[in-house]
DNA sequence: CTGAAAGCGCTTACAG
DNA sequence: CTGAAAGCGCTTACAG
């Protein structure tokens, strides 16, 4: 335990040159210093040594780890985001210090900053919700640590970006359900000062527009992600006279909280009330009626986050390039899932 | 960016020394150092300085770091432990390097080598099912480094451990059937080479003993935690003449693989079937049939073993003590909740 | 209170 | 091929 390059080095009458060559493993050209080299690494392993990543790190400058920061873990769409994210950079030979917001901005702030001064390659990161007075983080821009956002982005945000079309995904659950002859369509979102909110909702409102609709506002709930907020939201909703007969929750979180909610009330689905899901987690097809959802493609996302991290990476480390600070942004499409849970609506 | 505590001391005209103190935050006595520190502090961040953790961990000895190995992040079960330590250990000012190994043992002990290589101040682990030939990691046992393992016991393991009472736990979902008249009981495990598998099934086993009922090798069914195994398996028990009246699934994954089964084939449940689950996800209640369940406490769990770990941590610290090689280790309860999916066994 | 100096554990030009 | 030496960016006794 404990035992350093130093005292390895002197249990074998070397110099420690010789040994952390020996040990890099490119040193075997002839028969006799291959022969070294293996006295070198057997030793190593009778003493038990393991390299101070730290002191290689501070020396070579070469981080093999990077930063995630999401929202929530126990969130089945974050879970599956952090599932592919982690093992993608570990194939790569990163391993990946794991951050929780719990869309805390404070929190983000603080974690953002400890990752930075443990000198990670880059980070991944899924933002919270801005603040109010949302002063700009100076460290932050100065810093150069790439960074990719994923499924949301931050406000006047110059980094890289891996999202969801939102507008088109909360289209194509709207129109879905237009087409089976809603007109009194209810949406449970997250705040607005979340970008896939806002933007999830722009394409609820353009759905409805097309359909020469008007938005009504009280029909839109605009809640943390939390599932109790939107269990409260949903029973809201349930219990009005004019209840709506279709309901679109537009995250995993709200799907929990609206289905608790319609347990509640004994509102039987779809006969009277159709109802929309966001992304798939596997139990949405062991429910009874199995879920109509916004599929989002967050697997691949978190897979194609990674890959161009790694190349972020790998082009700050090369000096010659002139790091491209132009943000390369893309918009993976949904695509909507229709199983048992909305039907058309009958006419009274 | 990338400024050194050289450089922000030489645009002081100081000494790195003194910046430091400063920058430490114990160094205000009077009011004219005061002002001292006050003016460092605002160059510091006039500068974007942001302290070398790596430097500091090396000098200091002292890592706000820890690992946590776990086989899945996307099982609830899982996830649910992740949470709370993260949290746990976060509150307390560490941050998480979060590695998966999918039970893969060889994986796991790379990443154990990477996590000591970071220098970590301790590990939580869920161990990986054992090799065949099971030879013993030298450096492993020879390193000082604290682990804790939660919910499976790794083989010869001379560390702390949080676990569930699982022998008890196997009984309790068993003896709830056989209470209920099942006499024909399947139950799906996980691999023997797994210490929660084993003691699972020999709980199982005892109860169907407690009622005087021989054990059916065929009703038992021990492959990896992996739903389509569990599928698969599932199928099969449905499939055959002498169906079973009754199946317990003992682990998240499991479970979901044997609910897929069981809508396959159309098996109405608890009619034609109970079905007794393993842990609780928050969709069990939203299934109709609502899941009965063996609940186990693993948030407290997580709790308990990152509070075991801080505990370990500061032992490790402090040098008079003579560590304690005594490992601890608790066994949490399990217990069940009848909900829907469980029946009384009609005579026929 | 401040600064010069040593040292944490490595790697890597640089001579030999 | 090998070894002596410098240095990564900090902290911390040790004198002054």
């Amino acid at each position: 335990m404990g035992s350093t390059l130093k005292e390895l080095s002197k249990s074998l009458g070397l110099s420690t040159s010789t040994v952390s060559r020996a040990l890099s493993g490119r040193e075997f050209k002839r028969g006799t210093t291959r022969a070294q080299a293996e006295r070198i690494m057997a030793q190593a392993t009778q003493l038990g040594y393991e390299p101070n990543g730290l002191a290689r790190s501070l020396k070579t400058k070469r981080r093999q780890v990077v930063g995630l920061i999401i929202p929530d873990i126990k969130n089945d769409y974050y879970a599956a985001a952090a599932t592919l994210v982690q093992t993608t950079l570990g194939e790569a030979g990163y391993q990946v210090i794991l951050c929780v917001t719990n869309d805390d901005p404070e929190a983000e702030a603080a974690q953002r900053r400890l990752l930075r001064e443990e000198r990670v390659a880059g980070m991944v990161v899924v933002p919270s919700p801005h603040q109010r007075n949302g002063r700009v983080q100076e460290n932050a821009l100065r810093s150069s640590t790439p960074i990719i956002e994923l499924v949301r982005r931050s406000r006047d945000s110059s980094t890289d970006a891996v999202l969801i079309d939102d507008v088109d995904a909360g289209w194509q659950g709207t129109r879905h359900l237009l087409d089976l002859g809603h007109r009194r369509i209810a949406v449970l979102t997250g705040p607005r000062s979340v970008s896939t909110s806002r933007l999830r909702l722009n394409g609820y409102c353009d759905a409805l527009a097309s359909a020469g609709i008007a938005v009504d506002e009280s029909l839109i709930h605009a809640g943390p992600y939390r599932r109790d907020a939107a269990l409260r939201a949903t029973l809201t909703l349930l219990a009005r006279d004019d209840r709506p007969t279709a309901l679109i929750a537009t995250s995993n979180e709200l799907v929990v909280g609206a289905l608790q909610a319609i347990m509640q009330s004994n509102v039987r689905v779809p006969d009277e009330l159709s109802f929309v899901g966001f992304g798939n987690a596997d139990w949405f097809t062991l429910l009874r009626p199995a879920l109509t959802t916004v599929a989002l493609p967050i697997e691949n996302m978190a897979i194609v986050a990674a890959h161009q991290l790694l190349t972020r990476i790998r082009l700050a480390d090369s000096p010659g390039v002139p790091t491209t600070k132009t943000p390369v942004v893309s918009r993976y499409q949904a695509h909507l899932i229709v199983r048992d849970s909305t039907r058309q609506l009958e006419m009274s």
